[in-house]
DNA sequence: TTTTTGTTTGGTAACGTTGTCATCTGAAAG
DNA sequence: CTTTCAGATGACAACGTTACCAAACAAAAA
């Protein structure tokens, strides 16, 4: 029985002194590089299946500038959209050898930067960002490095290089034709996180501006300071009716809120659509399971992180892109 | 305006050419070594700000053999635990200065053992990874890399050095002894996912073995393929009862079937709980704003996480830890 | 046969950092 | 006025790879 100490890591040396060959047609064989005779290659890989060699890839990506790292930047894991935007970069990534070192920003900008510094240390192949708003800091650090960036989410805007998204004014403005169109006159918005994702006020800009521009004004809104969440949709939706008692309709900044203020109103009596229609944001499952179908924009967040994931890999720096994923309404049943 | 061509790195050695210092200065006031002199900080500070000089991690991991990431295995993304613990592993990380890579498995233990393989090429200084059910091939190469492993989610079994997580044979029995205490006679249970997370078969098991115990033996239950979601909660509950009419509760895999079950129940004028009782698993925040609050097994998720970074960071390799978060029933209306 | 060409292998020098061992101050102790 | 010692700073050699160039060899062309 071999004592569980400190192990004397397995180098490239050591499989080659067992092979008998050089260090560099072991790395050779280990790359899959091109030119290696059956025989060495077969010496080589006995002799690295004997020892457990396992490659030490910090030093190879620090000889080639080139780690197979993305680093991933997102404000948010307690919000299902970006726990799906990263399981769609991840299959991409995995599918291509790569693996995504992830950071957490809190919404907090200054997060973000402190984020950004510490995953650029490790020479990441590139960098994605979530929205476009990153600070200049973030900006200055990753023209530096002279690596590809995506930013998702969003496509209103400038982006550093290529972008992955919807465009938030477009969907605001949607909705508020949406409702419009369907005969509601009092329109009122919840929203929560106290908008910190910038996303969700650009499209209650939105959604305002074209209420205004077709001659039926927001007629009030309601945006909590915590979390979204469906008890906070429905605290959010009694508050807003309680000072608003005239509305017709409400949109909401994300499903979370519309199916709590849709419990709300089934707990309440309110009768959606003819009391009162609802219309959510981003299609999640549970929608669709409510007895009255939440009506919802839907987003297409796993395609956006593959996406994202494939601008990054197939990167031309010479023609940034920028992708519309769009979104659609879903058919449901509450407005 | 300079071009946007690939940029030279800034090293330690412009740094110090610039700052008038040796290498090695650089090195330890970026590091806050002891025993620096104020001139000599300040004038380090002044030229690396000038320079724009960030450290290459890549370089100082290789030589000190400890790179500050952690390896993170988790199954998946789309499901709201997961990231809740990732959200709190994160948390303890980045308080450490410490970033986490990311590995996805679905739920494949090849793709485990892929993951694990690729992650470990970076030198983490700790790995987490999910549930007690590693593979021989994980096992060997983490104790050949001697590093400390945390595996998370589960306690019922063998960890290889520490674990964090909560007893699932415990919770399926507290929930049999739940049902049973209440009055309920005629237990049912709905999974899905085809039971690919052990966890859930651990607390069906349990569940039926004690409600066999206890003379009122498991009616029915239902496992379908597809990935747990409210739509197909709805759907397997359906089909259960359709197959069990006679059942009078139903323990679900997780709180996402049960609140999709809860919907059909009022779609279909069953009285919840007077027709039939629903209890979930895992207390996510949807199941407290339903009109009929969810009466659920609550779990701790992002403690979880905190936990196991916690025990990642101060390992004391002698004396590994099996902590367990346990879990309590939520005051809800739906039993 | 000789020359050309291409395939296969090896030697050497980095990549950017830090551990280890000097060296050099200057002040306290003798 | 030495000796001692702790506090600062520096020189050098790694860490484990891979890029680059050179060399050996074999096969094809002349």
């Amino acid at each position: 029985m071999t004592s569980p100490k400190r192990t004397e890591r397995v180098t490239l040396k050591d499989v080659a002194r067992v092979a008998g060959v050089s260090d560099i047609s072991v790395s050779r064989v280990m790359r899959r590089a091109p030119n290696i005779s059956d025989g060495l290659r077969d010496k080589v890989i006995q002799a690295a299946n004997d020892l457990g060699y396992t490659p030490n890839r910090l030093a190879g990506a620090l000889k080639t500038a080139n780690s197979n790292l993305v680093a991933v930047v997102v404000p948010s894991m307690s919000n299902e959209v970006f726990p799906e935007v990263l399981d769609g970069i991840d299959s991409v990534l995995s599918a291509n050898g790569l693996s995504a070192v992830l950071g957490i920003s809190k919404y907090d900008p200054d997060r973000e930067v402190e984020a950004v510094r510490e995953l650029l240390a490790w020479s990441p192949m590139g960098l994605i960002l979530t929205g476009l708003n990153a600070s200049a800091a973030v900006t200055r650090m990753v023209e530096a490095q002279g690596i590809p960036v995506v930013q998702i989410m969003d496509t209103d805007g400038t982006a550093i290089q290529s972008a992955v998204g919807i465009s938030h004014s477009a969907a605001g403005a949607a909705a508020a034709d949406f409702l419009l169109d369907r005969g509601y006159g009092a329109p009122g918005y919840v929203g929560a996180w106290g908008e910190r994702p910038a996303r969700s006020r650009i499209r209650r800009e939105a959604f305002a501006a074209r209420l205004a521009e077709r001659g039926a004004p927001l007629q009030g809104y309601k945006i909590l300071p915590g979390q979204s969440s469906a008890p906070l949709g429905a605290e959010a939706l009694a508050s807003l009716l309680s000072e608003h008692p005239g509305l017709d309709s409400v949109f909401f900044a994300n499903d979370d809120l519309a199916v709590g203020a849709l419990f709300h109103c089934m707990a309440n009596g309110i009768r959606v659509p003819q009391d009162l229609a609802l219309l959510g944001f981003n299609g999640i499952a549970i929608g669709s399971a409510t007895p009255t179908k939440l009506t919802s924009i839907s987003t297409q967040r796993f395609r956006m992180g593959v996406e994202a994931a494939k601008l990054l890999i197939d990167n031309d720096p010479d023609s940034p892109k920028t992708v519309d994923l769009g979104f659609s309404f879903t058919d449901g049943a509450s407005v």
